[in-house]
DNA sequence: GGCGGTCTCAATGTCCAATA
DNA sequence: TATTGGACATTGAGACCGCC
């Protein structure tokens, strides 16, 4: 399993453990919006558990505002507007009633019977008669295939829409993980007016959705170049680990961040794992493996607890990585930095470059590809400065995983040993920056220890290069070096300047991967500068959208037997 | 806990033009 | 062709408050 695959099935295990809602596009195309529909949704969901529990009750059921904002993150006054439209629509009823004891509340009811036959109008279904009782199968069969909103995203993300869009995002990744169309950095093909569609969004809403989540890091896309542009797209796992499992503390511009500085002393795993009114799941879930769909059973690990000063939450690793700016601004997760590299430090062996085939293949790659010559653009991207980890690989991976630091630290162990066994540092492959004499900068290495990691030295002295004016890069270079022989050398851009040589290969190996994948196969035309799908990429394509539907119909069979289990609280009244 | 009112301003929808 | 960016008018969410 690859690095991605294993992220992936962490972040499904973490958000799934933490409770998710079904959400109907079906549902928002008749309401007119997602929020309407995602509140109806859920009271679809408890209609159904106090029915089955309270027939008596005729499908009445009272929440607070608190109840519905903790499972849906809808605020009160989202609610009141969904609650309004739905009103407008016939599908909800309300009835303010004294219940002893416990004051006032506001009951619910929902009109079954208008519901489906606006659903039945809505997709011109033919039926016998009219439907007046809850009626499962008919029903589900009008709402077509719902989607995973994982309610812990919004609040990730600042916002319903943003935890819908990443929540997509999440499942698109998952698929593009089954089928094989994602690389191996986590790219995978997406369409903005796919996504629209599918999710009832509008046009703006996604776009500011979309926006949002690439300022805070937890995606980044890149276009095909050509004239048919392609959108790729991957979704940075590890930093949504990080919040999930509390390991890092979300910028103070990003939504997170205001929303951790709202949430105040609220604690966010507290609230999302709280019994009741999300889905929380506790039976088998569908797992995704190379192997095609399983079944696996889990056990949702605990949420690890982090202490919110002062609406901030304090973290050493995330006071740690703080320390890094953002891109431009202050905005974007600081511990997002360098996604490629996090997520390689958490879940794959340590390398160390000089020993690194890959990186020499990449190195080789670079050197018969003339950049320029791409098909691919990069989009501006958040990370183009990260942080230097300076974190050990075990210490990073005991944080978010503490059962696996020991295997980490041998790993770590092994390779310190394979790198110091070398007798001169290798400068074949070094990226050296342009202004600078190589030849002088080569003998600059002269006797120097094997274990200075030549590259990082050369791209610190890149970064600082760029960043201001070094009137001696080769005198600069002498300083670092001496530096890291003294063990004072602390890098504070080279880390940015390995991560964009890297996005530069990422885009290069995508493109390469692109070429070679059956379901995104480009061919060239004459011109060499076009890019067009084949009869087979087509064929791909469909073969693509059949296993999502496959996919889709299995989590959705998981989701009906997670919904018909009992009511999530007991009537007050 | 829920309702209703007020004020401010960010978010949204709808255009259209630009871009790769 | 798909996507982005910007302008502009409108909508509605947030943050209060007091009251039942």
């Amino acid at each position: 399993m690859s690095s991605i695959e294993q992220a992936q099935q962490l972040a499904s295990e973490q958000l799934t453990g933490r409770g998710f809602i079904q959400y109907w596009p079906v549902l928002a195309d008749l309401c007119g919006g997602i929020k309407p529909a995602l509140m109806l949704g859920h009271a679809m969901y408890w209609t159904r558990g106090w029915l089955k529990k309270h027939p008596e009750r005729g499908g009445w059921f009272w929440k607070t505002a608190k109840d519905w904002q903790e499972a849906t993150a809808l605020t009160p006054r989202e609610q009141e507007s969904a609650r309004n439209t739905l009103r407008e629509l016939g599908f909800w009823q309300e009835e303010l009633a004294t219940t002893p004891g416990a004051g006032n509340r506001l009951f619910y009811r929902l009109n079954i019977p208008e519901l489906c036959n606006k659903l039945i109008t809505a997709a011109k279904t033919k039926t016998e008669g009219t439907i007046s009782r809850w009626d499962d199968a008919f029903l589900l069969s009008l709402l077509g295939q719902p989607i995973a909103y994982y309610r812990a995203l919004a609040d990730l993300s600042g916002g319903v829409i943003g935890g819908l869009v990443l929540s997509h995002l999440l499942s698109e990744l998952r698929s593009a993980v089954l089928t094989k169309t994602i690389d191996a950095d986590g790219f995978f093909p997406y369409s903005v007016e796919e996504q629209r569609v599918t999710l009832a969004l509008g046009t703006k809403s996604q776009r500011n959705a979309r926006e949002a989540l690439k300022k805070a890091g937890f995606v980044q896309e890149a276009l095909t170049k050509g004239q048919r542009p392609t959108l790729l797209v991957t979704v940075n796992l590890a930093a949504i680990l990080a919040l999930l499992t509390g390991k890092g503390a979300p910028g103070a511009n990003t939504p997170a961040g205001r929303v951790a500085r709202k949430a105040q002393t609220q604690e966010r795993a507290q609230i999302l794992s709280q019994e009741g009114n999300v889905t929380t799941l506790r039976g088998p879930i569908m797992v995704i493996d190379h192997d095609g769909p399983q079944t696996q059973t889990f056990v949702a690990p605990p949420s690890t607890q982090s202490v919110p000063v002062g609406g901030a939450f304090r973290h050493s690793r995330a006071a740690l990585l703080s320390k890094r700016p953002g891109v431009g601004n202050s905005e974007g997760c600081p511990f997002v930095d360098s996604r490629a590299a996090l997520l390689s430090a958490l879940y794959t062996k340590p390398t160390f470059q000089k020993n690194s085939s890959s990186a020499r293949e990449r190195l080789s790659k670079r050197r018969v590809t003339n950049p320029d010559d791409g098909r691919w653009r990069s989009l501006p991207l958040p990370f183009d400065e990260p942080i230097n980890p300076t974190s050990t690989t075990a210490e990073l991976k005991a944080e978010i995983d503490p059962v696996c630091t020991k295997d980490v630290k041998q790993h770590d162990a092994v390779d310190e040993r394979t790198v110091s066994s070398i007798a001169t540092p290798v400068l074949d492959g070094v990226f050296w920056p342009d202004g600078i004499d190589v030849e002088s900068a080569r003998r600059v290495f002269t006797n120097v220890p094997a274990h200075i990691n030549v590259q990082e030295l050369v791209d610190e002295l890149a970064g600082q290069m760029r960043a201001k004016s070094v009137p001696s890069p080769v005198g600069y270079l002498s300083t670092l070096v001496r530096k890291a022989m003294d063990g004072a050398f602390v890098p504070t851009r080279a880390a940015g300047v390995a991560e964009a040589r890297a996005a530069k290969a990422r885009y290069e190996t995508a493109l390469a991967d692109a070429k070679a994948s059956p379901v995104a196969e480009v061919v060239s035309t004459g011109s060499g500068d076009e890019i067009e799908h084949s009869n087979s990429s087509k064929e791909g394509i469909e073969r693509l959208r059949a296993v999502r539907q496959k996919v889709a119909s299995q989590v959705s069979s998981s989701l009906l037997s997670l919904a018909s289990g009992e009511p999530d609280s007991e009537p007050q009244s």
